[in-house]
DNA sequence: GTCAGTGCAAAGCTTTTGCAGCGCG
DNA sequence: CGCGCTGCAAAAGCTTTGCACTGAC
């Protein structure tokens, strides 16, 4: 099963509707390895003859970011980039983590580990945590 | 010898002037650990009765952040946070970030560690590598 | 005295919001 | 066939840029 399909159905199951502007955003969203900006995202659909309202792009990336069904990451430049949510964990990692967070003395609420390269475009993000 | 003074003293010998706005800008940028975005520290200074255009503000920054000497993060909504640099490292998150970014098999240029927590507003970050 | 630095205002972005009409379930 | 979804247009921020003036060196 597709990250496309399994991102559609799983916005049915929570009860949501399945309108045009949300079925072309998951499958732009859904080819291609890396994230997006809103405006890029509308422009791939406009390219395809797609008419999607930007307003209705950036409602469905809300959507999709607070069901955990894309990750929204500020890069830089006042664009949020969207892309899907593959997220990897690593334990050896989270333990070093962990004892930088005691080190510091700091009281942390969540932490982000940011990968940067691959594509010196968009700098294709790899979120960890 | 403060941060403020160190600073200013590291823009003089690059060959920078020290003009009313650049003072302003690290002034209030040394005092208190949070980060801020350039509107609020526009609006500190206002309070504080010294108008300083917020385009300055910008500049300053801007520069700033070009000299390593400030550290701009963008945390979302939109806003860039700038805050002093402070960066830390870790023997042990170094390796365990080495071995992710090999098991990735993800050409990696650099990386960024985000703890987030502190203070609830401004999500008080500290950033290492 | 010169020229970098500054402030103001206008323009350029991305993003948000209001509202009327369409169409999914 | 109702209510959620969508598109359009306008508005709201943040950020950048152009230009004339000021003040640091």
């Amino acid at each position: 099963m597709s990250w496309e399909d399994k991102t559609i159905e799983s916005l049915r199951e929570s009860g949501y509707r399945t309108g045009a502007a949300r079925r072309a955003v998951v499958s732009v969203l859904a080819r291609g390895d890396c994230c997006r900006t809103v405006p890029e995202i509308a422009a791939e659909l406009r390219a395809e003859g797609r008419e999607v309202g930007i307003a209705s792009v950036y409602r469905v990336v809300d959507l999709l970011a607070e069901q955990n069904l894309v990750q929204k990451l500020d890069l830089g430049h006042g664009r949020a980039h969207c892309g899907r949510v593959e997220p990897f964990a690593d334990d050896e990692l989270e333990a070093a983590l962990r004892r930088v967070e005691r080190d510091t003395g700091f009281a942390v609420a969540s932490h982000d580990v940011l990968l940067r390269g691959a594509c010196d475009d968009c700098r294709d993000p790899s979120l960890g945590s």
